[in-house]
RNA sequence: GCGCCCGUAGCUUAAUUGGAUAGAGCACCGGCCUUCUAAGCCGGCGGUUACAGGUUCGAGUCCUGUCGGGCGUGCCA
């Protein structure tokens, strides 16, 4: 997951506030070796073509490890508006490259159309786990993004009944992102838009009054258009209990039916491992006159127009594909309009950019809410708010499709699933998906604690790291400190030639999936370094005689409990000593 | 009808954003426990990347069209 290009900023791990300690044999204020190699050359081929417009230097793992630590295709590139033949321009380069910077490579190949690949020399690929150990829980970790202001917006489940599965899909695709972004420094804000205004609270307080008539024994219809689900019945059975048999009031069955279900979604998100900062009320967005000054900017923007009774917004104007009513000819709002109030508030809070996950089925909305706050005038960017969107997860069981819950009559619930799989398992698959693909989420699959599930494969690597140095006398919080200055130049076995890359790359995994919003390749990293580290465990022995090899193998795996825990926790997920 | 998204091995999927021989896991077959956790490791089988064209040194990735699935689509949230 490597790809950087020269004109972004290099990505320097957080070194804040460390105490110095006694110099190591490897240079001090050494830096990424691929940032090295890229910046190194970017000047290069500044000064051997001049003239030629400089593209985009790209340093990235080759896919295969017999290929060196790192490979660039700028010779292949450059070749055409150079007009020179790939593969002479790549050896050219690749001397000067090594010319300046031997302490770092070996001699590069030029191989293929053009590639030239580079060979970090030991001692430069085994400064990773230095760097690990000095950055005292906190590798991965970067001030790159220090002070930009994010709001991630996620869950946001209308209070009608307990959070499915799709919400499950949010809350940890949602949580993943927010974590990620505060390990590249942002300051990150978790929000819940709390729908508590609209005619499906009112169809909410409806049923549930209609349920509790029946239990009362009095006859009545049920709402067509009621929730039809078991809880129904237990809130109505409840309000009986607790409030009394009075159900003149609607607005107070409304007001107790939607506490309710709010502590339930409360307690569904805590059981997850997920909280919030905030829930912004959709209802405050009317008593506090937001809506009415957004139709108000809105109509002086002069973007607004009267059809057929009803106030429509010009949303074509800004990139929609058709015009959207505003105010309805009843003159009530479309739920559009206090979507647009409320982004407002949230450019007007400052944040600098704003990401919503929800369900593909929002992706109408997507249009909708960018061209009215292009509308408003207010100097909010084209692009604002960011979505991800996912895809509707579909539950497995014994091969077919559960599709009803008891409680909640027509889907399957997060709790059902936490329930079922735990709390980890759970999480992690719901994040290592791309979320604009269709999930299948298989029961079986995530209940087992065996080999076919991956969560347990990872956690069960970091166990594994917990037992050896248990063994060896190290205790958890004593480990980095005891391990932190041993000579690592032993480490030089194709296992831990794979493993030392690998751990160099974390920084800039995170990197990456922070900026692309894109947990599950996380995911697929802690997998393979798990599969590293467990085919490390199965070929070699830690606990040797000789004490050179010995402390040096207790450095590494030190380092690599380290990163696994690190990206465990990102993801929201426990990294147990024991299994 | 129109718009957006998706289509990769029997199943679930990845692919460094246009790079090298399309990688994994599950399932299936064969090996490895007197040694730090076998919830593990090693090997094998399995691919016309839905289909047809195009762009270029190079396409799963970009463009056009077709097929299949999902979602949305002037007064539901």
């Amino acid at each position: 997951m490597l790809r950087w290009k020269d004109d972004e900023r290099p990505l320097a791990i957080m070194t804040r506030a460390m105490p110095q300690h006694k110099a190591r044999p490897i240079a001090p204020a050494t830096v990424n070796p691929r940032e090295r190699i890229a910046s190194t050359l970017a000047g290069i081929v500044r000064q051997q073509l001049p003239g030629v417009p400089e593209p985009s230097v790209v340093v990235e793992r080759p896919h295969d490890p017999t290929h060196g630590d790192y490979a660039t295709n700028v010779a292949l590139v450059l070749a055409r508006s150079a007009r020179r033949n790939p593969r002479e321009l790549a050896q050219t380069i690749g001397t000067s490259l090594q010319a300046a910077l031997p302490d770092l490579i070996e001699t590069p190949e030029i191989a293929g159309p053009g590639f030239i690949n580079l060979r970090l020399k030991p001692a430069a690929r085994q400064q990773v786990v230095g760097a690990i150990l000095d950055a005292q829980g906190r590798y991965g970790r970067s001030a790159a993004r220090a002070g930009e202001r994010v709001i991630v917006e996620f869950v946001s489940a209308n209070p009608t009944g307990p959070l499915h599965v799709g919400h499950g899909r949010q809350a940890a695709l949602g949580d993943a992102i927010a974590n990620l972004l505060e390990w590249q420094g942002c300051d990150v804000t978790r929000e819940f838009y709390y729908n508590d205004a609209g005619q499906q609270i009112q169809n909410l307080a409806i049923s549930v009054r209609a349920r509790a008539h029946e239990i009362l024994g009095e006859s009545g219809e049920f709402p067509e258009d009621g929730y039809r689900g078991e809880y129904i019945r237990e809130l109505a059975q409840r309000y009986l209990d607790e409030v009394g048999n009075d159900l003149a009031d609607i607005e107070t069955v409304r007001r107790f039916a939607v506490a309710e279900l709010r502590k339930e979604q409360d307690r569904d998100l805590q059981a997850f491992g997920v909280r919030f900062d905030r829930y912004y009320l959709e209802s405050s967005l009317y008593t506090d006159g937001r809506v009415d000054s957004t139709v108000a900017k809105l109509v002086a923007s002069g973007t607004t127009y009267e059809h057929e009774g009803a106030l429509w917004l010009r949303t074509t104007s800004f990139g929609d594909d058709k015009d959207r009513v505003m105010r309805k000819s009843d003159g009530g709002y479309t739920y559009f309009v206090p979507d647009v109030a409320y982004h407002v508030t949230k450019f007007e809070r400052g944040f600098a950019r704003a990401i919503n996950v929800q369900g593909a089925d929002h992706h109408g909305t997507m249009a909708r809410v960018r061209a009215g706050l292009q509308a408003i005038g207010i100097g909010v960017p084209a692009g604002y708010p960011d979505y991800v969107l996912h895809k509707m997860v579909t539950v497995m069981r014994g091969g077919v499709e559960v599709k009803i819950s008891k409680r909640a009559g027509s889907y399957v619930t997060l709790r059902d699933l936490i329930d079922e799989a735990g709390r980890d398992a759970v999480r992690f698959f719901l994040a290592s998906r791309k979320a604009d693909s269709e999930f299948v989420f298989d029961i079986d699959l995530a209940r087992s604690q065996s080999e076919e599930n991956p969560v347990y494969y990872v956690q069960y690597a970091h166990a594994r790291v917990a037992s050896v140095l248990k063994q060896a006398g190290l205790a958890p919080d004593e480990s980095l400190a005891t391990v932190r200055d041993v000579d690592v130049s032993p480490l030089v076995s194709r296992y831990e030639e794979a493993l030392l890359r690998r751990l160099a790359d974390f920084p800039d995994e995170i990197a990456l999936a922070a900026r692309e919003f894109a947990p599950h390749q996380l995911t697929f990293y802690l997998k393979d370094l798990a599969q590293e580290f467990h085919s490390y465990y199965n070929a070699e022995r830690f606990l040797v005689d000789d004490a050179r090899l010995r402390n040096a193998r207790l450095a590494l795996i030190v380092a690599v409990g380290q990163v696994l825990r690190n990206g465990l926790t990102v993801l929201g997920i426990g990294a147990p000593d024991e299994m």
